[in-house]
DNA sequence: CAGGTAATGATATACTGTATATCATAAGTT
DNA sequence: AACTTATGATATACAGTATATCATTACCTG
């Protein structure tokens, strides 16, 4: 319902100098706009002469921070992307799993309107694109055990991090009907499971 | 290479009247031009006016078949998406997934300009919204042993049609570096086997 | 708090791409 | 061969993007 949503601080956490007030301000104004007009109509039908009226700033204005409507949504993307590799870099234990799938959800529920938006942003500014790339990259590197006698283990990495998005997709657009913690072992037994080598042991019945 | 790729006929399966040969022949150009360009430089790049020109048509004589262009792409959609349908609904046996998957590939190896022009066709368009709502339907319908302990059916049922679709996905960005009984045999562990009920027998090692 | 700096608003303008209308011509149908 | 219909060419309206200019206002620094 609410305008007054959780947008992650626009300004991104890299090395940036301290900024004028105004800008702050005009920023956060546009991405605010931006996120609730598409939230409203969809990121493609929403226009910058839009995105301007409602967030009441002149029209030219906005090119003075952004190229165009994809920027303005990178520079949210940003926030976001830096935030989920923070959210699993820290847990380098397989065993985790679902305490990661866990965590994930949570920030996934508390920046719902936000991601729900990067997630139907379309191709252009494709977001997921992006995330599978870093993510894909981020999951390979770190995890040896990947892949079985069956699934290589390029396919396996890019299987966990486009599955893991669809699983998010799937569970905002139905209302978020699962806590995080039932979305984690949904996750781990959906998603890493049957991505780590076998092991006849992982696959009795949990009860 | 060849501009003179094997684009199902735009004409869709269903009941249509016979049509006059120059229509037929301007909604093909259109076709193969939109494909063609796509294929170049992406589908949200590609201009009606680019459309028309490389297709050695009148602007004009574009409107005189589709609003617009998503609706061009929509009529090659409908030929790809009731053929898709059709190569699942012969076999009714779960256990015959390996040779469903392997199907699904070989389709997919041979049309695999045309449904990566509609896997890239980004969010308004959405061959992949349509194809998502139809399949999770579909896989619903005819799976009684769908979903476990942990997953519910209905995500099991989103999960089958959206991984299909990304694993396809990775499968055309990465040049087919597998044949389709490969794929097939990925498909089935990957994805089919973790959606099914427990059944300890299942997950022992193939060897 | 005064003075310089920088962002903003308002306005004008150029440009690209979409969409429709009209009419003569060519191609197809029967 | 006569009728019908699709097409090409052209003109036009329109929406949305993008840039330039200048007066005004908010901000930061000393």
């Amino acid at each position: 319902m609410g305008t007054q949503e959780d947008v992650p601080s626009t300004q991104a956490g890299g090395g940036e100098k301290a900024q004028d007030r105004r800008v702050k301000r005009t920023q956060q104004l546009l991405a605010r706009a931006l996120i609730t007009l598409t939230l409203e109509k969809g990121y493609e039908a929403v226009t910058i002469r839009e995105i301007t009226r409602y967030a009441d700033i002149g029209y030219a204005t906005f090119f003075r921070h952004y190229p165009d409507k994809d920027a303005l949504l990178g520079s949210v993307l940003d926030v976001v992307l830096n935030e989920l590799l923070t959210l699993f870099s820290l847990p380098l234990v397989q065993s985790n799993a679902v305490e990661d799938g866990q965590r994930l959800f949570e920030y996934v529920q508390q920046h719902h309107e936000v991601i729900r938006v990067l997630l139907r942003s379309g191709q252009s500014a494709s977001f997921v694109e992006r995330i599978v790339a870093t993510g894909t990259q981020s999951t390979l590197a770190k995890n040896e055990q990947l892949g079985n006698s069956v699934v290589p283990r390029e396919i396996a990495a890019n299987h966990i991090v486009t599955t893991a998005i669809t699983l998010t997709q799937w569970w905002l657009e139905h209302g978020m009907p699962y806590p995080p913690q039932t979305m984690g072992k949904i996750y781990y037994e959906l998603i890493i499971r049957p991505t780590h080598a076998y092991d006849a042991t992982h696959y009795l019945p949990p009860i």
